[in-house]
DNA sequence: GATTAATAAGGTAGCGCTATCTCAAAGTCG
DNA sequence: CGACTTTGAGATAGCGCTACCTTATTAATC
């Protein structure tokens, strides 16, 4: 019999490690995973062995093993919006140093393309996904659901026996808006939405329910598809200006299509927040430089990241979040726009 | 001796596949993976069954056996800067049709970081890693030599065997900028920077070479190693308009900073550009509708990111890209700002 | 027509790790 | 003090796939 070539990694194994520490390979796998049922001492000389051989376990092998990986799976509409980038790394933060690695999916806003990163990363078996907001394709929530993968929901917030998820009420914050202006005496409201994802639709109704409460007029809408961006902005603006000059007051749906507003009405003369008062969405960075500096609603993105991940984490250990709908508010910036 | 409880996952096999479609489970293994060697009738039917049972490799077997996944590593020292964003989307766009998954770096523009993240992905034993630039620790580029997996690094060209690269020329785009700053008339030149990573210096030298060759005065620079924002632009543009009142041209070493210098000039009645053009650098979204519109330095990063990870692709083939050092040249755009 | 070379398919043996079971030793209790 | 539980460690057996070697078949060469 010919000895076959190794096809070994090259890499120090945990038998290695065993070896070394003198202990069986179970042991040393046990240690290394800080299960309880090692003896301290035993560990001990298993992390110095692990230490000495600069051992890195193998994460394909665990993950065959074990059939379930030390991936995290974040699904996010976007990267090009700033909004969740912040919320990524936080997500990072809290994930990485506790051994786990971040998966990141980008579905474009588009329900077919979250399904099939669902369905192509469930093959990587993660431990866990945070998925943004509760809209998406039958068949992905049937996926998820037979995957039997903890979940945690973020961004949106739902009250249901087995959800998990960490946001804020994108209803009250667009109420919030509403009340902002008219406590400024206007009037005559407008709200511009782009891209029209079930988070704008809902600062829509908070605003519009809000207008409604106090017997006003719904605001005019503007309502496209769009993917949104400070172009678009201002068309949006000029738009509105030509369908409804008399506008007195501007909810736009996010910081991007306001700062597109505000160049516009620089450009033509449109006076901020004299003649009409802005209100933009998520402040973002650069938000309190505009010229007027923007109103803004600012959300606790990074903080959704952070508190997600961590209830991920819980869910991981098996336990229950006390509060499975965290609530973690949001905070109207008045600055000159309005 | 009684049954152990499968520890399968319960997802189909390749060894169903096989048995389904009557060959053997190495066949199937090749069929699906395109290896030349499978008689075409057969690989039909081993992809008709593999499409009837739904079958899904498991990557995680498949990385162990093959001590190589199918994953691509990205390291970018930012995400928060809409650059990277941008090359990340268009290195996905090529890469995950093709059946390899991405899987992104950030490293907040630090060394020790980059060198944690290559330390630890090196583990998942990618097939292939993609590097912003080539600025990085010993440690760190000892790991990746060692690895011997194949690398593309992106943004800086060097002219050097056996390193693949795709990006443009740093300096001449620098140098670019001055030139139209001198052909405007302007001779008070200033270059502000931040974060000051070898490509912002690299523009810097290049601007100050263009400068030094028509024998005026070195441009005034004021450079910070804290991250760029549209804050700290128009923080610097102030320090500028203070120590240097006579300055006439500025170029921003990114957009970031040119949006809070041309805030700040707004507000402080600074005309742009009658009394002093600004340039900025990578043109990003909302640099056209800047009041006034800025010019700014077009950037290819899509298609770096695009053609780095092409480049990676013919190297994982065996291949040497016929220009190793691939210049995509840069586009300067001129606005109402200069 | 015998020998060699190329080709295609399969058998076998892991890759490196962990789940499960087994067993010995120690602790617990009526 | 014997029966029962608890505890810690090890033996065993895969997880699902692919690399390597071997063998069967066909094509090419002398």
């Amino acid at each position: 019999m010919k000895d076959r070539p190794s096809r070994a990694t090259g890499r120090p194994t945990l038998a290695q490690v065993a070896a070394r520490a003198g202990v069986s390979q179970i042991t040393a796998s046990r240690a290394l995973r800080s299960i309880a049922t090692v003896d301290p001492q035993l560990a001990t000389r298993v992390h110095d062995a692990a230490k000495a051989l600069a051992y890195v376990p193998n994460p394909a092998a665990r993950t065959l093993a074990s059939a379930r990986s030390q991936s995290i799976l974040v699904l996010v509409p976007a990267l090009s919006n700033h909004l969740f980038i912040e919320t990524l790394e936080a997500v990072q933060d809290v994930l990485r140093p506790r051994g786990f690695d971040v998966l990141i999916g980008n579905y474009h806003y588009r329900q077919d393309e979250e399904e099939e990163l669902i369905r192509n990363y469930l093959s990587f078996q993660p431990c866990g996904i945070l998925l943004t907001g509760f809209n998406r394709s039958e068949t992905a929530a049937r996926l998820l659901a037979n995957a039997g993968v903890p979940c945690v929901y973020m961004m949106e917030l739902r009250q249901e026996e087995g959800i998990v998820c960490v946001g804020f009420s994108q209803e009250a914050a667009g109420a919030k808006v509403a009340e902002h202006l008219m406590s400024r005496g206007r009037r005559k409201l407008a709200f511009v939405g782009a891209q029209l994802d079930a988070r704008v639709l809902q600062r829509r109704d908070g605003y519009q329910q809000a207008i409604a409460r106090v017997d006003l007029p719904p605001a005019f809408e503007i309502m496209t598809p769009e993917p949104s961006s400070v172009e678009l902005g201002g068309d949006l603006f000029n738009r509105l200006l030509t369908e409804h000059p008399n506008t007195d007051g501007i909810f736009f749906c996010n910081d991007d299509l306001a700062f597109g507003a505000s160049f516009e009405a620089l450009r033509k003369g449109v006076a901020i927040p004299a003649q009409i008062s802005v209100v933009g969405f998520n402040d973002l960075p650069g938000a309190g430089q505009m010229v007027p500096r923007l109103t803004s609603v600012r959300t606790p993105r990074a903080t959704i990241g952070e508190h997600a991940a961590l209830s991920l984490l819980s869910l991981l250990c098996g336990e229950t979040p006390e509060i499975p709908a965290l609530d973690l508010g949001f905070k109207l910036i008045v600055r000159e726009s309005s």
